[in-house]
DNA sequence: AGGGCTGCTGGACACGAGTCCAGTTTCTAA
DNA sequence: TTAGAAACTGGACTCGTGTCCAGCAGCCCT
């Protein structure tokens, strides 16, 4: 189940981490998928993860100042990670968006848990939290621009990422099920930037 | 500077509070309000609270579990204390929806310390916060459903939703400035139910 | 006026989070 | 091989949070 190590980003709290500091983080983020997924998000603390990853409570701390953060950081790096897929010019613009859309929204969708741990984490009032809210909302951001060009306004762009963050916001407070969210998103594209989703 | 004291509400934290139980209740979200103002929403505890209204820390958590629940039920009091404006059916419906959502969002609009405290506190993983947030998002959908009628679709009502959601989301988070969400939730409303706002 | 009930007090307590640092291990480069 | 640097260790410590409870005060009813 576990991923064979493909390229371990070095970018994540500080930067430019050594290989070895990468490694560290790398077991810590893994280990808190592992401990989501076995005994939930209320039961996680930095150091049931940094047991988990076999490492001191102390230098979990050295990288993430909070469980939000931690859980926060999984999720950047799955969504950093994506693989840009080709952008295709023949579908229409709602569908483009709604593909960007789901990407994001679907990073974690493999496991409830970690989806809905993931969803809170990131509503986190917390220095580092924030600065990954940040950089997570600037990508999507141009993501959205690039595979909509100059066919939507910049209200209706405004308007799809307002959009997301509310269906994330509803699904982290569990107003909104994780699984109904790809078919209202789509509809709230195809609303926002007429015709049909797919 | 202290408003009159009109009519406490009793159905805030527990059912049926006594007289007595209002009114401390009552001396504890405006006390809440008051340190907000003073000392930021960061540096308030529900101790300082308690002792800013004149009791004891334990009888300000019988009430409240905690800051955030305390910051909540100031917005929550507020929000369903506006009273119900005449809806004007010679207005365009965007221009009813926005008008809706605006009172929503600037409920706390007088003072800014208040409107990002009460943003952040909304999105607090508490028990009690996700209780009120229900209560909230209840009010709101009914507001807005009497407000539009039959004249938009559902799919449009759930995006007028998760816009107001994202919009809070993003104050909260600095995303986004408090004084811009009226424009863009006007903006919002005009391309989601066709029109313009006013 | 007096008894009883409801609500408030205040201080002790348990708990978890995050910080700190002196000491040890591991890596790197000469 | 060895010195120095970089990273990790482990345990102690502080701090704030929320709980608990035995006692006290204010209110209501007869």
């Amino acid at each position: 189940m576990s991923s064979s190590p493909v390229q371990l980003p070095t970018t994540a709290t500080r930067r430019h981490l050594s290989d070895r500091q990468a490694k560290t983080v790398h077991k810590l983020t893994e280990a808190a998928v592992a401990e989501l997924i076995e005994v939930g998000y209320p039961a996680l603390t930095v150091r049931t993860v940094a047991k988990r990853a076999g490492v001191a409570p102390a230098t979990a701390y050295t990288y993430f100042g909070s469980k939000e953060h931690l859980v926060a950081e999984v999720f950047w790096r799955r969504f950093e990670g994506q693989e840009p897929k080709p952008l295709n010019p023949h579908r229409s613009p709602a569908a483009r968006a709604t593909e960007v859309l789901l990407d994001f929204a679907l990073v974690v969708a493999d496991e409830t848990e970690v989806a809905a741990a993931v969803t809170v984490a990131m509503l986190a009032d917390d220095a580092e939290v924030r600065e990954l809210r940040s950089r997570i909302g600037l990508l999507l951001h141009r993501r959205l621009t690039e595979a909509l060009g100059d066919e939507a306004t910049p209200v209706a762009i405004s308007t799809l990422e307002l959009a997301i963050s509310g269906a994330l916001l509803q699904v982290g407070t569990g107003h909104l099920a994780y699984d109904a969210m790809p078919a209202l998103l789509a509809a709230v594209a195809a609303l926002v930037l007429g015709g049909t989703a797919s």
